[in-house]
Parts: structure tokens; sequence; C-alpha cells
RNA sequence: CGGAGUGUAGUAUAGUGGUAGUAUAAAUGCUUUGGGAGCAUUAGGUCCGAGUUCGAUUCUCGGCACUCCGACCA
């Protein structure tokens, strides 16, 4: 939690990125410290001062050091979810005994997240290279996964850094390696943090609440019993007790949520809609006496009724189907609004309404700067995917160029 | 830090130089239950300080707090 001021000012780029948003505890046991603290804003200094110790031969290589923690940013404008100044995230690092295999392993992570959003969370993504300007304060590339909201806004979803030796170096992180020789290691750093949960909500949510992912929804199916009299509630609540009863022994207890509040049922559908519960099953005195039930989901609104024998394998079928209509609804959606551009008017238009668009840049860190000030947009990255390299004209300076590159304004 | 704005009940808001209103939430009672129930009753409020005024929640000044836009950014 607390990293020695000077830690931080070892290596140039990191300092200088991370100076205007570190807190400082410069007041301690009812005295002024000699050198000031500061609350970690990430952990690669501290983390790397001990690799230094840990570390002496190519055989305790590679080291991989991951932690959940809570890291503090001073910046200027928070937002819910988004940018908070405090926040939770999980952070990675590791050091090798030769580059190759550090780019690789960045690679590899990016990979990790890549699956995570897509397969878990349902978000699509582009994967690709930072601009010089982007990157990570101390890394020599800096690789990210890029989502789109649904206002067309972009978020940097996660981030994986090869570090090269800058760390290295000015840790002291050394090795020997098979030859005797000394040399420094080559690191990767990575993250992810509780802004997945924000971008979540804005990639799922309607007007109704927030819609979640059956991989990643705590609660699976909610069950409300309906009832009109004395005596049908308690024919209704059994069998309601029964189901969950049924469905608690395959899914989990917590994942089973039985809402037998004695509320009107409207009351109960907009409480868990909003919560953004995959499924819900509503029994009331009619389904009693058929033996049947009707399933809800929360995606699609659409509702079908289902006897019990058929109940367990609707559920599960039907939760795959909510996970799989998300993802591909997110990623019609990205797909569309993706666009390539060649001249200016053109790419001011889209940015405007609300597109990625791709587009030639020449790289020069001042062409950036124009058209983020003309439009707002920044550089998102240099997809992977796309990386193909031809000759073309920088949408924005006309000057020869050789990437697309994917702009966008951002959160 | 620069620009703009707002402070009225738990929450969200209206309005007025002369008794502060509505919605919702809360409490009690009755009724009701297949999409946020209804009726009745109750309780609850003008950010702080100074000035102008017979009288300020309203006007003026100062303070404080918050929100939005910009720079920053996982």
């Amino acid at each position: 939690m607390l990293i020695p001021e000077d830690f931080l000012k070892k290596e140039e780029d990191h300092v200088e990125g991370f100076s205007p948003e570190v807190a400082v505890v410069t007041y301690a046991g009812g005295e002024k410290l000699e050198k000031g603290l500061v609350l970690r804003p990430t952990s690669e200094t501290i983390i790397y001062d001990t690799f230094s110790k840990w570390i002496q031969s190519h055989r305790d290589l590679p080291l991989l050091i991951n932690q959940w923690a809570n890291v503090i940013r001073w910046e200027m404008r928070p937002r819910l979810f988004l940018r908070t100044t405090e926040f939770l995230w999980q952070e990675g690092h590791t050091a090798h005994s030769t580059e190759e295999e550090a780019d690789l392993f960045a690679k590899t992570m990016l990979e990790v997240y890549r699956a995570f959003a897509e397969d878990v969370m349902a978000i699509p993504t582009v994967s690709g290279l930072k601009s010089e300007s982007e990157k990570f304060a101390g890394a020599l590339k800096t690789y990210s996964i890029e989502t789109m909201m649904q206002d067309g806004k972009a978020l940097q979803f996660a981030t994986s850094h090869n570090l090269g030796q800058n760390f290295s170096k000015v840790f002291n992180v050394q090795f020997t390696n098979d030859n005797g020789e000394s040399s420094c290691v080559w690191q990767t750093s990575w993250g992810l943090s509780t802004r997945t949960i924000g971008g979540l909500i804005m990639v799922h949510g309607d007007d109704r609440g927030i819609i979640l992912p059956p991989k990643i929804s705590p609660i699976k199916v909610v069950i409300m019993p309906m009832w009109k009299s004395e005596k049908t509630k308690n024919v209704v609540l059994n069998k309601s007790k029964e189901l969950h009863d049924m469905l608690v022994n395959k899914y989990g207890n917590s994942s089973i949520i039985l809402d037998d509040r004695d509320v009107r049922i409207g009351q109960k559908h907009y409480h868990w809609e909003k919560r953004g519960v995959p499924i819900r099953i509503e029994i009331g005195p009619r389904d009693v006496d058929n033996n049947s039930f009707v399933l809800v989901r929360r995606d699609t609104s659409e509702k079908q009724t289902v006897e019990l024998s058929n109940l367990t394998n609707t559920i599960e079928h039907l939760l795959d189907e909510i996970q799989k209509n998300l993802y591909l609804i997110a990623k019609k959606r990205q797909e569309d609004n993706i666009v390539d551009v060649k001249t200016w008017p053109e790419f001011v238009e889209n940015i405007e309404s609300g597109k990625f668009v791709r587009a030639y840049w020449d790289e020069n860190p001042e062409t950036e700067k124009q058209i983020k000030d003309k439009t707002k947009a920044t550089v998102r990255c240099l997809p992977l995917k796309y990386s193909e390299t031809k000759e073309g004209t920088c949408v924005f300076s006309g000057r020869k160029a050789t990437k697309k590159f994917i702009f966008a304004r951002s959160y």
C-alpha cells in the first residue's frame, strides 16, 4: 500500500506519468516523515525492488507474481465505476530471461483478458497496440483490449505491458545467464480493474436495468411465486420450495433465489430485472394445476411455458442462449460501428456520430494531438488483426502512412 | 486549476418579499395480489453567516457544499 516516494522516481517515464495523480503520506506516527510514502497507484516499483533480491540466476526465471490490490489514483475527475479514486484491480508482474519470451508473455496475458471479456462477460473486443503517447508510463509497448459501449465510446478494458528492461535497469533486477554473464531481466506487467463492471453495465444494460451474462451472474434463476388467497398461497409456496430445492441441488444455494415476499408480482419483476438476473420462473395457481412453469429471459423478455420434466434442460439451454445472444448483439453493434475512412471530413463526421474509425495515421504525436483537440477522439490502438502494412496517406496530415489505427472518443 | 450552474422533507422537485406545495419513500389501519396496488390518517423541509426590509426560503454580499464541461485517466 505504501511505496517509498523515491522508488517511484527511479524510472523516468514512470514518475512523469504517475506524479500528477499520486497521493502521498507525509505524516505518520505523530511526526512529519523524512521521506514521503506514496499510496500505490500501481506496484511495479515496490515489486521490482523485491524482484532484485529474489532473482539471482536464470534458474529463478521466469518469475510471475499476481495480486489483487486496491490502488489510489488522484484523478482530476473521477467517474463512477470507470475512474474512481480508489479501485480494486488485479495486477501481475513477470520477469524473463529474454526479450522474446517477455513480449510473447505480454501477448499471452492480453489473450487471457480477451477471452475473459468475450467468453465470460460477453463483451466483444479489439486487441491492439497503444500509441507512444498512450502507452503505460515506463513501458516499451502497451497492448490493450478496447471495448465499445452502447453510446459508441471506447472503454479500455485491460492492458498488458512489455516493460523491456526499463525497470530492471533502474531496480537492478539482474540474473546470471547460462554463460555466466550477468544481465537485466525482461519484464511484463498487466492489469484488469473493477472498471470492467462499469463496462459490463454499459455494454449490456437496457432501460430496465443491468443485464448480466449468465456466466458471470451470481444469481442464475429467481423463482417468483404468486397467489390470490391464503389457500392458493400455501399450494404455490410449497411448489415453489420444491422447485427451489431441486434447482439449488443442481446450481448451488447462492445461484437460485426464491422471492416469496408478500408483494405484488410486478414489483418483484422490476426488482430482479433491475439486478439483471438472467432467468425468472413464475409460479401461480394455474401453473401448479398444470404442473408447468413460465420461464422469462431477461435479455429478450421472451416467455415460455415449460413442464417440470423439461425444466432443468430448458434452463441449461436458456442460460447458454442468453450468454450467446448478449455477445452476438454486442458484437454486431461493434461491427456495425467500426468504419474505415480515408478523408478528414469523413473522419470528423463518423467520430461525431459515435463510431470507431479506422484510418491511416502518420504516427506523429503532433498529428495525434491535433486530432484529439479537434474531435476529442484518441488513438485507441493499432489493431493486431488489421495491422497489414500498405502504403497510405494520413487521414489528417496527408503525409505518408503505413498503418491503420482505430480512433474513437473514450471514457 | 479554468469555465458554467445548483443548494427547499429520507429522495426527486415546484413556488413565493407576507401560513412552503407536489410526487415518492416512511408509519398506522382497512382492502388488494398473473407487471412498480388503492383509500384514509400521521410525521417530516428552505446549506451557513451578514446586509437591505416592518417582514427574506425568495433580493444583495461573503462562505461552504455539490453538479456539469475542459485538462488528467485503468
